[in-house]
Formats: C-alpha cells, sequence, structure tokens
DNA sequence: CTCAGTGCAAAAGCTTTGCATAATA
DNA sequence: TATTATGCAAAGCTTTTGCACTGAG
C-alpha cells in the first residue's frame, strides 16, 4: 500500500521525489525541526540540501499533510496532520513532548467565540512546564 | 504619582531614561510589534535607535514589567503584563486584537495537567479566525 | 523529452551584539 | 564621576529565493 503522503502528492500533480519520501518519513517520527529533519535525513542521503527541506514542509503544508508547530518562536517543529485534535505539553527540562487529545476548538466556541461573536479559524496552543521526570530530578 | 514600571526599573537598579519611558508609554497603547513600536517612538525622539527597542523589551520581560506575544511566528507583539489571565483573539482581516478574560491555565490544570502529571508554568493561546465586522465586509 | 524539483550560494527579515559616545544617578 | 544605556553598524540565525542542473513521469 502506498502511503498517504504519496497518494497526496500524485493528486495534487506533483512529483513524489526520493528526497521528499525521506523528509516524510523522518517527520513521522517525531516534533523536528527543520535543522533536525535535515540533520537526520542527511544521514541517508548526504547530499540533501536544507533548502529542499524547506521547501518540502513548504509544500506538505499547502497540501495539508503536516501541521506547522510553534513551542518556540525561532525553531518552527512539523507533524503529520493528525486525525484528532490534540495538543501538546512540552517539558522545559528535557524537550519532551507529550500529546494530549482535547477538543479545545469546540470548548473555546462555546465559551469564548460566541460572547466575542468571533469565527475561530486556527486554535493554537502552546502549553510548557516540567514532566515528572524532570521535577524529581531537581530535586 | 511614579507609574509602575518607573519603580520597578530603580528597585532593580536600573535607570529611567527617556527611551524607556517613551517605549514603556507605547507599549501600554497596544499590541505592537518592535518595528511598529519604533516607528511610533520616533515621532516623539526620532533618533531613537531599533536596538534600544530591543534592548528595553528584553529589559522589561526580565524584570516581568510586559509579556510577549506570539500571534504570528515571525512579528513578537508585546503588553504589560496584565493583572489577571486573559487571551487573545485575532482577526485574520483587520487585525485587531479581541482579549477575553478566561483561566485557561486553571481549566487545564483541573484536565489535562493532573492527567499527565505535568507542571504547567507557562500557558500561551493563539486564536485566529474573523470578527463580526470582517465577515460582514466579505459577504 | 519536458517541466517540476534540487543544490548551492546568496539574500532577506527579525533580532542581537560590539564598541565608542552620551547621559543617569 | 562612575557606570549604565544608547546609537550605529555589523553580525547572527532561521528561512526564502534565483539560477543552472538533475531527474521524475
Amino acid at each position: 500500500m502506498k502511503n498517504l503522503s504519496h497518494e497526496t502528492l500524485k493528486e495534487a500533480g506533483m512529483r513524489v521525489t526520493n528526497q521528499r519520501s525521506l523528509i516524510m518519513n523522518i517527520i513521522r517520527q517525531g516534533h523536528f525541526d527543520a535543522e533536525e529533519i535535515h540533520r537526520r535525513a542527511r544521514q541517508k542521503d548526504p547530499h540533501l540540501s536544507l533548502s529542499t527541506v524547506y521547501r518540502s514542509l513548504q509544500t506538505f503544508k499547502k497540501l495539508g499533510i503536516i501541521e506547522e508547530l510553534h513551542f518556540d518562536e525561532t525553531h518552527h517543529r512539523y507533524e503529520v496532520k493528525p486525525a484528532t485534535e490534540h495538543h501538546h505539553l512540552v517539558c522545559l527540562g528535557c524537550g519532551k513532548v507529550i500529546e494530549f487529545q482535547h477538543s479545545l476548538a469546540r470548548y473555546l466556541k462555546k465559551n469564548v467565540a460566541e460572547a466575542k461573536d468571533f469565527a475561530i479559524t486556527e486554535t493554537e496552543i502552546r502549553i510548557a512546564g516540567y514532566c515528572s521526570e524532570c521535577r524529581n530530578k531537581k530535586t
């Protein structure tokens, strides 16, 4: 079975290149920024350029295959578009990302958007703190 | 009565300069980014440099006088540290910022942090969409 | 064979920094 | 007067772009 991104690219009339497949496979493995994706991709294809990483990310974003996360302001991270709404807890100690399912969008729509007569199109939440392991370490 | 930032600077052993006062007064007027603050500040002090704006913002942030907002990834905006927890709706049509009071932190702590054993230290939420005026215009 | 995609290097945009000068306390 | 803050210009970092070449379809 061909994977989803493969199909999506073809349907959009875009080419399935080795670079794109490689980059997509790495995105599937975690919440990485462009540089980290590049670093990992180079282990398989040492000539792959950072520009290609950035261009692929843009392409995937436009096609709706991936989403851009803004855990910190300077290094965007990416994840495969999730089936159900979820958000992230980012540990400031170890950098670990914990996902949690929560229909925050629905919640806010009911509690906030309605009151302010505002039509929400995007909701992103950034929660930082310390996971249990890092809290124990600190003591 | 001297204003809060004045006192805070002095207590921290920092100097109260014309530039800092001017920049602080502008931050009080809205949710601006560094460039906009600079542009507005120059109307009163044409020699004020962008570096000074950036340095002042860092200083104010460290002292806890202001907070940095991340409505979009490339232009951080700033606001005087609010007394009560609130968040922002940003209109993609006109750029207007609507504030709403909501103890989201408390809500999430009860519903999420507890379940994941995670100690939240920062919660920032970015909600984008269209205000009623812009929705009417579009039609 | 043809056009989209890639690599490289250069540029762009926001933010930070080094250093000499100016100004606060 | 002793430092801290400022202005200017230069550098830093992430991301984007131009152009000639490569490779998918």
